[in-house]
DNA sequence: CTGTTAGCGCCTTCAG
DNA sequence: CTGAAGGCGCTAACAG
């Protein structure tokens, strides 16, 4: 192991430990150029390279954010992820990632550990459970930003999709090619998880601006393996939907998977809109129409908010959601 | 920010530090009820939390690793990751994640960032320009796994697919259906990427082992950008090709979008499989026959060969690559 | 069983 | 323009 210190850099280039630790840090304004070149020349000799631990302990930062995310599993959460570590690492921070898994124990688990590391801040997708936990850090002011959900009562930057513009915009998609009976699958909805709750109220309003009928038996919620039987129920009713809207990718998965099972038409038989972009969806016989959350922007921006607050602290009256809007990408399924 | 340290703990509960330390650390075997109690309280009243900076400082490990992947955007990549993180969590070290973008530059400058921050060793899906750097580590002792990827002359454990065996399970698949002629796409053989040589080899290898006749022409390499033209150009020739196998997720994607534009017809006109199991493969029309590569079981492996030789030292003899059967998921494609 | 002491490697006044 | 000294928060002997 390269265990070799300013201690031993400064030895060989024959000037004291405080020399060195100011050609790394660039105030080499006053420095003599012999000195300067001779340091340089000590720490290539040596192969030294400055130990980040022991600087993170004197200057309290760690360069290092953390992500926790409640669902690595969502195609939008992984791109989100990658977009935060490019926006990160064009600044020379890292990112440690931490999968929540939609259960409030191990986040609030991770956020402690992310903590006892000495993270400079966290973006967090948050569960709903641990609003006690977040104020905490709220109050102690450690920077802070949620991404695609909220939690009511604690005041902190938040980067969310448009989701009632994403149900609008799936509606009137599905309506102006002449559909009126539409449905809607989501996932659970018992706990207050905001896209949910906020795609659902959308769908809602859409359905209604748009002057269609709302028929609660075209609505599902509950876990993504039983969307086949969800979808099943609805095309077995006496007038069933001309239409459905995946809530997201994972149901999109299931639904397609029940069509393709029992050899359902789309969009013949049942037209179909998935909520998120996926990888497959233009070469897919058809292909989807989806509605695309801009991903990569959320994330940038995520990242720039929490950076921002580490860097400039932050005023009270600058915390706002931030709302992007979704796209319809217009295909073969609606 | 809570900054509250062991100092005040100890200040409150009228011990010393070394006493909260051993505390925190389990060594109470000889620790009186009542300190262990007052300590307790103290830390809950406070509400401290250890720094883990400094113990790192103090302890030269940081229960961190790191992980360097050669291009994120491969479905293999990110489950590989899932798995990594997964079997990490379990033993309470974090994991971060550097994306090299297949650029032995960035992947240089990520090896440096993670050892300054005091990693306590590296999973690496290598690029092929940094044998030097690699060798570096190997002769300081730093903990190093490669994954997916091999450099020759770099002595350290490995975890791979067999990707001959690979190429032999799609080969005899399509084979058993009837097809004598047979097309590959790669991905660029500029570079000598392990998986991409192996595949090529193991194509020629399975095609002669099966009887069948290599022509030259039915193999292309190449920008997966440029994969549509390789099937055009391979269905524009005398006898063409009556199956193909894509060589990666990202080269089938290509090929599928061309499919779909061409209006070709699988597996009629052409027989498909694709190596790399992805999401869709079972739901798409045709579901498409796929060789799975066991991601999570590589994954894991590769954590528990860095965590082991973190602990306990590496062994030279032990130094071995670790090849992982792939499995064939026959579907409708073929 | 508990306290004292001495650093880990670096950065930051403050003298010189 | 450079050096000495102190300390970030914690752990690890070694005393007591």
């Amino acid at each position: 192991m390269a265990s070799v210190t300013m201690a031993d850099v400064a030895k060989l280039a024959g000037v004291s430990k405080s020399t060195v630790s100011q050609f790394l840090n660039k105030r080499y304004h006053y420095m003599s150029e012999e000195t300067k070149s001779r340091i340089e020349q000590a720490i290539h000799e040596l192969g030294y390279s400055p130990n980040a631990v022991a600087r993170s302990l004197r200057q309290k930062k760690t360069q290092t954010i953390g992500v926790i995310v409640a669902n690595i599993l969502h195609s939008f959460s992984t791109e989100v992820i990658r977009a935060i570590e490019d926006t990160c690492h064009a600044y020379d921070v890292h990112v440690i990632v931490c999968n929540a898994d939609n259960d409030p124990q191990k986040e609030k688990k991770y956020v402690e550990m992310l903590r006892a590391k000495q993270v400079d801040g966290l973006i967090v997708f948050p569960t709903s459970d641990n609003k006690e936990l977040f104020n905490g850090l709220v109050a102690a002011h450690f920077p802070l930003v949620f991404i695609d959900r909220l939690i009511h009562g604690v005041p902190v930057n938040a980067v969310l999709a448009d989701n009632e513009e994403a149900m609008r915009l799936a509606v009137n998609a599905l309506a102006e090619s002449g559909r009126r009976r539409i449905g809607l699958v989501l996932p659970p909805l018992l706990e207050e998880i905001t896209p949910r709750m906020e795609r659902r109220d959308g769908f809602m309003k859409a359905i209604s601006e748009a002057g269609l009928e709302y028929e609660e038996a075209y609505v599902a919620a509950g876990q993504v393996e039983e969307a086949p039987h969800f979808l099943a129920d609805m095309l077995a009713l006496p007038t069933p939907p001309e239409a459905v809207i995946a809530g997201n990718d994972l149901v999109l998965y299931e639904l397609l998977r029940s069509i393709k099972q029992q050899k359902i038409d789309v969009p013949e038989q049942i037209a179909l809109i998935g909520i998120d972009d996926v990888t497959f969806a233009d070469f897919f016989n058809p292909s989807i129409t989806t509605v695309a959350q801009p991903t990569f922007a959320m994330g940038h921006k995520a990242a720039e908010l929490l950076l921002q607050e580490i860097n400039g602290g932050k005023k009270h009256s600058e915390i706002r959601t931030h709302r992007f809007q979704p796209t319809l990408k217009c295909r073969q399924s609606c």
